[in-house]
Parts: C-alpha cells; structure tokens; sequence
DNA sequence: TTTAAAAATGTATACGTATACAATCTTGGG
DNA sequence: CCCAAGATTGTATACGTATACATTTTTAAA
C-alpha cells in the first residue's frame, strides 16, 4: 500500500508536507503542492481513512438498521437514506434487524464508531434503546418510535389510521376487518388507535374477531387473512397496517377468487410506489417515503455535526395523505 | 472513548495483555483473564475496530455498488449479499450506481480499504474495471460482466433469452415486441441474442421496428411500449428485459386498456417475488436471485482468505428456468 | 532446594495520518 | 545590507490496537 510517506519521500518533501497538500491547506507553496501532487498520481495514491480515521475520530459513516427489504417500503427508505447520507458525505453501513441479533448488530456498529446511527424497525420496548443512549452516539428512529421518544420522524399515526379508518366508514362499510403488524410497535399501535376511535365516533360496535395482530411474516398473514374471511359474518373491508401487508392480504384473497373491491375492499398504509400499479391500484394513507429519509438524515447529520448540543429532542411527526385508488368502494348491500 | 489502555490501569496489568485478552491468546492465566474481563464490562469496553483494522490491515467489510433498489431484483439480490455478509462476519457498505459517479465511488471504496467488491450493476465496456484490476482488490461482478471477463456469477442469458423467445413462439406468436436495456449490459446483449437466434431458427423473420432498447427509466420504458403499441402491426407479445421492465411495461398496457394477455402476452426476466403475486401473475426466466447473491459472496470471500491464489478467473453460470404464469397466453387468431 | 524450561506478562514498536511546535526560508522596510 | 515578521517546511507525537521480543514468574524435574 502506498502511503503518505512514500509519497514524500518521492516528491523530496516531509510526510507532512503531504498531508498538508491532501487537506489543502493554504500554508503550502505552489511549487511544492504541484511536486506533491505528482508524485501522488505517479504512486497512485489514496489516502487511507482508516487511519484518518483513527487520528480525527471520526469515520464519516454512518449506519442504517433497517427492515426487510422484501417490503418495499424499507427499500425506498433505504434508498433515499444512502443517497442522502451520500449527498452529505456519509457512507452507509447496512444492516438487517432479522439476519443477526440487535445486540451483535449494535456491537459490530460500535466498535466500528460510526458516527450516528439510523434505526428504521425498533419497537417500542426495544432494549437496545438504552444500550444506544449509554453509547452516546447519535441516533436516530425513522418510521417507529420508542417509548422512551428520543429523536424521530414519523408519520401522525394517529391521524393516518383515522383516515383510513374514515375512508372505509364513509364508503359505508360496519364489517371491517384490520390486519395490524404486533402491538409493540409504534406504528400499528397507533393505527389501530385512531381507526378504533373512529369506529367509535360512528357508533359502529367493534367485534374483536375483526382484529388481527400477526407476526409479519407471509405465512402469517395469509393465515390472518384467511381467518377473517371464514367468519360466519366476514368483514366486507380490510385495513392492513401496511401496503405491504395489503399486498399478501391482495394476494391471497384473490387466490381465493374474491373480487377486489367488489367483494372487498382493502386499504394500506405507506403508499409504496407499486402501489399505483395499475394491476395492484392500492388505496394507500401515507407521507412521501423519500422525504422521511431526507429528512431523519438531515436531522442525523444536524446531531453529529452541530456544536451547541442541545438536549433538546428533535421529533418530527408528518402528515399523512389518503390516496384513494381501485381497491376500495361503496359497499355492496 | 475507553480504551484497552485505560482497561488495562484499571485491572492493574499491561495494554499488551488485555489485548491478549481481547484475542483469545492461550498465554494468559485466568485470573488475569478474569480481572481483565472484569475491567472491560466495568468501563464498558468496546475494541475500536478502526484501530485494529490499521494495524490488521484488515476491515472485515465489503462494499456492494448495486443498481437502484426500485428494481425489485436488486433488492432481493441486496439483501441475500448482505445477509451472506454479515454471516461470514463482513460489514458491508452499500452504493449505488447513480447517485455519484462510479470513479467517486470506487475512489471512496479505496480509500476506505474494503477488502472486496461486489458490482451488481457493471456494463461490458465501464472503464471502472481497469481501476479495480489495477488496485488489487478482489472484486466479482454479479449478474452482469464486463467484456474483460473477470469473476463473475451470471445467469446462463443466453439459454435465457431462448427460453423465452421459444415460450412466445410456441404460443404461436410470430409479432414480438422486444422491450431491451441498453446492449452494452452484458444481461441483455446476450439475451437479444439467444431471443434472436430463435426466431431465426424458426424462420420468423425479425422487424428491428419491434427491437426498442432503452434506457431503464420508467419514463423511457413506457414511451418505448407505446411506440411498440401503436405500429401497424403491433406486436402481440413482449419480451421484457427484465422483470422490472415488464412491470412497467404491464403498468402501461393496463393503463391503455388492453388486456394480459388476451390482447398482449408478456415475459420477463428474473422472477422476482412479485411476479408470483395473484395480481401480476408474470410469467418469467431466471435462477434464484438468493442463491445467486450467496454464490457472489462466498466466492468473494473466498477470494480474500485463500492463500493459494490462482489467478484464474472464476465464472459461474446458472442455468435459468422457464416460470410459466398468466402474462403469456396461445395467440388468438 | 536448585535450576532450567515453560508460561505469563511487560516493553517497545508499527500501522498511516494529522497537527502542535520548532526550524528554516522569504520578503520587504529601513 | 540587515533584520524582524511572515511564510513555508520539518520534527515529533498521538490516535488504539497487535505483536515481536525482553523480562519476569511459575513449574517441575533433579
């Protein structure tokens, strides 16, 4: 490997003369910054960062602790989260919640000192929140939130779930069936919250049989979804915690050769993109994904690189949209 | 930041020592071990990996340049690569293709001394690979190659392109619609050609007026099926790049109320998740894109530990399958 | 007990960079 | 032409870890 040293040693100058001439610094004579520089094309020189690192303490990456990116939500957050850490000069370490444990996950981030930390998939009891704070390194939540607050952008789940909620109603919906991801997470907690006090403003009567909690895997809510439409009294509606749950629930309801919105509707939350595909037409309640990427790194790279740290928690909270589509309609009596 | 220095005062022996201890080294007595073990979970140690990695000269991460993960495939592929990853103890720093230049990227990826680099998105002639060669890295490209050859994990897309094109022309179709990325990406140059070569064999000849390759924006897809569309003699069948081609291509057949595929059949390549669905039902060739992704890192990996390197290439190839769906359907006369 | 070998630990140094401080060179006013 | 101030460059050191080598301690055989 080729180094800053050998590089002065080639262009007759001191190894700090070099290092003087990669930082730019204007105390430098021009002959001497051009000898340099030609001597570093010559040798093919890059400097190494790790050992920049080392010495500044600072690693100028940063890490994304993401959900699966099977669910396209994930990806077009990852996706406006590289490219904005990017933009700014971060690089961007990736690592899934489901491949390993948070524990051995946040282990490898912190020893690797990346200098803030993105978390797009943490619930609302999560230890590793705490283990986080200890840590004193930056980070921040995206989409979900903990209990304990912190730093976060998120979208007004509250006000999202009662659109959706809303929208169902006003079609004239009563059998509403709702398949929710776990309540330990802040997302669907909420949902289920503000679509729950909208029933009730309506005087419509809850039947818990119609609530569905999965584990977010396929399997899961196939099974849910199956359930609910082998009721005596089947929902003639379905709100699904997310497009992505949406899209499962869509696909086996039509593989059981229910219509769709004719013999149900179904609405989701997060307004993925291939949710305006014309053979999918999703009715989605949702706050533009890429936005809420820029947004939380923005926010991140405020944290790392501002010096009156305030204690101050920064908490932005969006507000959702509802986009009507194909896979919601007036009722059928 | 804590360091085994200050573990070492604490626990009253040498910095050598706790770095024994850190390492697992046999020549060390227990109770020292202990003491030191103690000291670490006391102050909360944790080893500074940038530290280790300069003195190792050894980062334990890759850098994955991927194409953007609107494209289905590369997400599915992004996620068995870091997954394979992370299993085989690489972090792994993601990129992608368009936000910054590739000499950006790789000038990023060199300095920061991964240890080697996995390119899902390389076309036949990038100068990039001259760059890679020369820096010693190992590097293997995925799915697509390079004209220079190179290691590589590829699908067979030469059988591919056959595969499909024997489909549609068994199907009784004599006008198909080629809807190809740019031919200087290995992936469709080579399935142009297997597609081409069955027509031949089968005495169809071919209209370049049905050939479109284009650029993979959306934008530029659609408008290349809406010429294909308004010919003539429109084509009755389309033979889509990739899967992520054929979506958009549905997208905009449906939005023209022409019908899949009682109108227009459709094939794609990759099968990705989606393709299954019950609302997209496309039908596609391709090989696992896991097992691909997992391919690409364990012979990266293998690349970097093994002593013994011989410097010939390898190169795999799969052998893709033909997923028959409802997208593609016998010509109606 | 003595002592040589083995085991355990400590000391010193290297990795590649940035930078405080010291040393040298330029410049211009007198 | 001299000298102080300013500009430029060099020297020495630190970052946190791993490890070769030196030193000390322990072990066990005699």
């Amino acid at each position: 490997m080729v180094s800053s040293k050998l590089v002065a040693k080639l262009a007759g100058v001191s190894q700090a003369t070099v290092s003087r001439v990669i930082n730019g610094s204007p105390h430098v004579r021009k002959e001497t910054r051009e000898k340099v520089e030609r001597a570093m094309k010559e040798l093919g020189y890059r400097p190494n960062m790790i050992a920049r690192s080392l010495v500044l303490n600072r690693t100028k990456t940063l890490a994304l602790i993401s959900g699966g990116l099977e669910n396209p939500f994930y990806s077009e957050m990852a996706t406006a989260i590289i490219n904005t850490a990017t933009v700014k000069g971060y690089n961007t370490l990736v690592y899934f919640e489901q491949s390993h444990g948070m524990d051995e996950i946040i282990d490898e981030v912190l020893s690797h000192h990346v200098e803030g930390i993105i978390i797009s998939s943490i619930n609302l009891q999560h230890p590793i929140y705490d283990t986080l704070e200890q840590s004193g390194i930056p980070f921040i939540m995206i989409n979900r939130k903990h209990q304990k607050e912190g730093h976060y952008v998120v979208l007004d789940n509250h006000t999202a779930g009662r659109l959706a909620m809303e929208h169902l109603v006003q079609l004239g919906h009563q059998r509403i069936g709702m398949v929710l991801g776990p309540a330990n997470i802040s997302t669907f907690l909420e949902r289920k919250e503000g679509a729950l006090q909208v029933l009730e403003e309506n005087g419509i009567k809850f039947n818990p049989a119609y609530l569905q909690e999965v584990n977010l895997t396929a399997q899961d809510i196939k099974s849910a979804v199956t359930e609910l439409v082998y009721l005596a009294n089947p929902p003639t509606a379905l709100l699904c915690g997310t497009d992505h749950i949406a899209l499962i629930a869509m696909d086996i309801l039509l593989s059981m050769n229910l219509r769709i919105p004719d013999d149900i509707s179904v609405i989701g939350f997060d307004d993925i993109a291939l949710a305006g595909h014309q053979a999918i037409q999703l009715t989605s309640v949702a706050h533009n994904i890429e936005q809420m990427g820029e947004l939380g790194v923005n926010l991140l790279v405020n944290l790392i690189e501002e010096e009156n740290n305030t204690s101050a928690y920064k908490q932005i909270q969006l507000k959702p949209n509802l986009v009507i589509r194909n896979t919601t309609a007036k009722l059928n009596h």
